[in-house]
DNA sequence: GTGGTCTAGACCACC
DNA sequence: GTGGTCTAGACCACA
């Protein structure tokens, strides 16, 4: 994995973790590497593994079961998902009408960009 | 002016000043309020608006007369406009898409969105 | 290390890293001395230290990594030497031209001199 | 008159100055501009000419009576193609010299440029 | 341990 | 008056 230097490393591997619990690689309440393999793997200091998962434990997404290691939480995924719709809502959307605002840029012009990102990346929306 | 700890107080004085030249607040080529003035006017320690002004003479915003004072750079607004724009098309944008990607949301329900935004706003897009 | 009056400390400084770095007494992309070291070692206060750093860092010589420290940059060397290259032909020869055009002193009097900066330096040039 | 922000404005006038001395538009012990004359054809603060003046009197450039204004000195065109010969010698053909050892820029280069300048300002040695 | 920010205050060159 | 540099020292986030 590599890091940019825009945001503290901690919470890039917070970012990366919680991508893997949404894509269910990490299975709710399944053990997860140890800090220190997780640290290794990620060629970083296992204090900042620590510090990453630690906070994914406030929050609720990580469980710690002392001399075991950590666990995903139950509903682990359904929770990730409602926070990060939550800050997509109270914060990201705003932002982005904001910056449309300033910049004078209509809802058509996303539309033309958001097409271009979906061939791009090979997306297709799900037909819900 | 209100700071919060988010990101350098040079920064978000940074921020506040290409608003204020985006609003056409500060004239082009026009003198801005000296380096103490702006200080005291914001309560924070003159090396923290020098850090501001001298970053943004070296983007070309701002310039300086030696012993006179600075004074914002020709074109500045238009500068400012286009390095806003490169960022929301660069990063902002993609992040946003990326969202919509993991929470599954369309750009149908960013329309609603937008459109109560608006109206919470009073914004009303111009007709070009 | 002297510092003189003519220019600010930390522009020296900057001047002194890329002589190491052009020397290859700085390796690429290996650790440099952290700012407190450095900043001791040259009798100067550590911010004097972060100043340089952070300048060559913007310009490309040297780069960070978070909370471990300052590295100089893949291509660090010819970076410096390309930078001292340009200067010189885009401000140090035309000036020289003025002045001998001024003087009324011709290239053949440079050579006399340089014949003796040579002897007296004990440089000899480089075949290529 | 153009200035730029590399240098002091007084130094930048100083040097203007010694040109019209060596180009002999300022005739020797004739009478120059006064000092509000000069900054308002400069369009420069009073106080920076005067400090140029004074400056250059002090190197006996330039001399001052008192309530009749400034002269240029006896021999002023002498003395400044002195100087200037004096700083060339011992200050820019070093700085030059040493330049060209680190760059390894070899003396023939330095023609090739020299050749190009003369043709670009249609400058043709004096055969003396 | 690392760098980064901010303050208070001094001093300087310049206009 | 203007900005620029430097110091000493505090405090913080990060690895």
């Amino acid at each position: 994995m590599q890091f940019n230097n825009r945001s503290p490393i901690y919470l890039q591997i917070a970012q990366y973790v919680q991508e893997l619990i949404i894509g269910s690689v990490w299975i709710e309440e399944e053990r997860i590497p140890s800090v220190r393999d997780m640290a290794m793997q990620l060629e970083v200091n296992p204090n900042t593994v620590i510090r990453t998962y630690s906070m994914l434990q406030e929050e609720g997404i990580l469980e710690n079961q002392r001399g075991i290691g950590y666990f995903t939480a139950k509903g682990a995924k359904s929770l990730v998902l409602k926070k990060k719709r939550n800050h997509f809502i109270k914060s990201e959307l705003p932002n982005l009408f904001e910056s449309m605002r300033t910049l004078e840029i209509s809802l058509e012009e996303i539309e033309t960009y958001f097409l271009l990102f979906k061939k791009e990346h090979n997306y297709h929306e799900v037909q819900s």
